[in-house]
DNA sequence: TAAAGTTGACATTTATAAATATCAATTTTT
DNA sequence: AAAAATTGATATTTATAAATGTCAACTTTA
């Protein structure tokens, strides 16, 4: 009678996803609009959301209602994210990568041309998966700065 | 007739430094409260502002007005700047320092009780004069990462 | 000894981000 | 064919962060 969902299987539609998280259409299209969320889109257009989507919005809405981040400030948090590092791509394509220099956004909203991201989905990039929050962040730079002086 | 000012010099009250910066001696204890800003202050307890102390300030006020980024989003990107390895102090000490752990307030806030900081000043630590915008701490990375690389 | 600074608490103003709503013209789904 | 989705633009509401003001009791400066 039940049947098991996978985390990541896109099954809601907006409409579905807004209700559950108790927020407007509107809203998350907004969010995805500033680049905190790449919902599945099938050829159709239409975006679907899958139960780990619900629960990375939810985590985006907790950062800007409790603790008082705005949204802009979260783009620039997530402009921190070495993404060439974790992906490890080519030490080329790192130094031509927009990623690099920006300050502004997350880079799943750059443009990558020409480079190993071309090829690759940003939303099932480790990159996108594993940065949705500011701890994981920390926890990374610790780890990175804990392995240079090791 | 004119004078050399030494950038770090404090020399400013409270109520000069606020007309120069076009705001209220209110809001410059605000950003103090808030950690983002440490002034001078002599054994008397008042506050001095130094040249530079007013282009630090210029610069919060500028991530708030016009980059739109909350004073919670500033303190918590402030939050992941890697003292530890800036200053160089020792594994133990890094282990047992809450900043370790601290996602919320830049490590200057902090006690540090028992360790290298609990000697230092931090008004005049690289940690507090290196990183007072974002872009500081985006270059950090980006060198931290590359030398992982190479 | 004024004038300016201190802390702390409380209150108010203002500016605006976040969220919602609506309309229009179109496409997709069921 | 109706229901629900799309983009894009425009407008409005609402919630609250940022900034300011004020008062009180006290200290420091010039």
């Amino acid at each position: 009678m039940y049947r098991i969902i996978n985390e990541n299987e896109p099954i809601y539609p907006i409409r579905v996803a807004a209700k559950m998280l108790n927020i407007s259409v509107h809203t998350l299209r907004m969010y995805e609009k500033e680049g905190l969320i790449i919902p599945f889109k099938k050829e159709s257009k239409h975006r679907l959301y899958s139960e780990a989507d619900l629960k990375r919005i939810q985590c985006i809405r907790d950062t800007i209602n409790q603790d008082k981040v705005s949204i802009d400030g979260i783009k620039r948090i997530l402009a921190l994210v070495p993404c060439w590092s974790i992906i490890k791509c080519s030490e080329d394509d790192m130094k031509n990568c927009l990623a690099l220099k920006e300050n502004l956004k997350p880079c799943w909203t750059l443009k990558h041309n020409n480079n190993t991201c071309t090829n690759r989905n940003c939303k099932e990039c480790e990159v996108y998966m594993n940065f949705s929050n500011c701890h994981q962040l920390k926890d990374f730079i610790v780890k990175l700065t804990i392995k240079e002086t090791a």
